[in-house]
DNA sequence: TCTGGGGTCCTAGGACCC
DNA sequence: TCTGGGGTCCTAGGACCC
């Protein structure tokens, strides 16, 4: 197994961080982002958790009194901007590996086996300022051995005020000490499950996680636990995925602003959740050939529930629009019953293949057929250039009863002209 | 009044095949 | 009392991640 070296890293209270960047009155002051609908706090700033609020509260359960005291700040979640701000952050961090892995909207692994000569906390600073220069976005950098070990040290660099926001595992001289400090639920692969399990078990801190056996280990927490505790000695087992690979599945629903009663409605958000749903899977150049759709009501409410899914199946795998927008119509129809408040729908697409591979039908028309593809490439060109649902379908609606709730949402300061920040004078 | 959305991987068990 | 062995594919459910 050769010797590799990882560094993550991880932009600190991303969403807040973002609001930041283009309205500096918030700095130092409690931020809050707020999910779909407004509903639950989902990102923080540091001075937001010193008043004890944590991710998941719902926000009608924040104390008013609380949000004049201390000045707390929401906002509904921005997700272009901070969509943008992410690819801003990732192609800075290019300049400094050659192999990354976007993990997520806000972290990134890269490869430093081949910098291992380096003074890797030094060039993990000049990582962190540079970044910080470029976009005006806050990050930590854990360094070592392993992705699981790059995680550990990624969580002691954001909470050791000594580090400076970086923090090397990999030459520490004393790497048991710092796992001894680690408490399982907080190692990458341990949700609230398995680290119920390990606590149960005697197994308390990442150092007794490390040295667990491995036949006990897998048994209760399969390969993906022996995994976790190879890495946390230093064997890299989880590879970097620098390609991102295409999804196996895409799904696209939300809950609604309010609740929705009719069949109609839900038909609009259906429709429009497929629009967007096949809209991601053309941008991968992918086709997929089942469909499911669900529908629920609110199980936080003391009402009458019901809750129903069905799937579909294309005769030919599609990415053309139309074929999916029939079939949504049609499942929906069957699963509705009339006389409950619904909360949300959703569509979900599986059965992807690359359009590349996608059979073809000497009989009927398929997606691969000229005029099909122009279409949708001629669609998705001016919803680009012009902006999302520029040009839509007449069944997503037009009133939208069940359009989701954003009540605090700041501008597009970065994706669109109209909302470009203004510097006053 | 108000409680997110979008993913992945692994395993067990059943159906089916020779 | 007895009821093969081995393989693949599919699905549902459970765990995790952000």
């Amino acid at each position: 197994m050769k010797n590799e070296c990882f560094a993550l890293v991880d932009c600190n209270n991303f969403y807040a961080a973002c609001e930041r960047v283009f309205d500096p009155e918030l700095a130092g002051k409690p931020v809050g982002i707020l999910s779909n609908n407004d509903g639950i706090i989902v990102a923080l700033s540091r001075e937001l958790k010193e008043l004890g609020i944590t991710r998941g509260t719902p926000v009608f359960k924040i104390d008013p009194h609380l949000i004049r005291k201390h000045d707390i700040r929401i906002f509904s979640s921005n997700y272009t901007l901070y969509g943008d701000m992410s690819a801003r952050v990732m192609k800075t961090l290019c300049q400094f590996a050659p192999d990354l892995e976007v993990y997520s909207i806000d972290e990134a692994f890269l490869r430093l086996t081949a910098l291992r000569h380096l003074n890797l906390a030094a060039y993990a600073l000049e990582i962190r300022e540079t970044v910080n220069r470029w976009t005006g976005l806050p990050v930590s950098i854990g360094i070592g051995a392993t992705k699981t070990l790059a995680k550990i040290a990624n969580h002691v660099a954001k909470r050791s005020p000594a580090s400076q926001g970086v923090f090397d595992l990999l030459s520490h001289p004393n790497r048991d000490s710092i796992l001894e400090k680690i408490d399982v639920k907080d190692v990458w692969g341990v949700g609230p499950r398995y680290s119920n399990l390990l606590h149960r078990n005697g197994i308390n801190n990442a150092l007794q996680l490390s040295r667990a056996p491995a036949g006990w280990i897998q048994e209760k927490m399969t390969i993906m636990g022996l995994r976790t505790v190879m890495e946390l000695n230093g064997t890299a087992c989880i590879e970097l995925e620098m390609a991102v690979e295409p999804k196996q599945e895409i799904v696209s629903s939300k809950s609604f602003g309010q609740p929705v009663t009719e069949l109609a409605d839900l038909q609009e958000a259906a429709s429009s959740y497929c629009l967007r749903a096949v809209e991601k899977l053309r941008e991968e150049q992918q086709v997929a050939s089942q469909l499911m759709v669900y529908l629920t009501t609110n199980r936080f409410r003391d009402e009458p529930q019901y809750a129903n899914f069905e799937s579909a199946h294309l005769p030919l795998p599609s990415a053309y629009t139309p074929d999916f927008l029939h079939l949504v119509r049609q499942i929906l129809a069957g699963i509705y019953r009339p006389g409950y408040r619904y909360k949300k729908v959703g569509v979900m697409l599986s059965d992807i293949i690359p359009a590349s591979k996608a059979p073809l039908d000497l009989f009927a028309p398929t997606y691969l057929d000229d005029r099909r593809q122009t279409i949708m490439a001629c669609l998705d060109g001016l919803n680009r250039k012009m902006g999302m649902h520029t040009v839509t379908y007449a069944s997503t609606g037009r009133e939208q009863h069940w359009q989701m709730k954003r009540e605090h949402l700041t501008p597009h300061y970065t994706t669109s002209w109209q909302d470009l920040p203004r510097v006053k004078a």
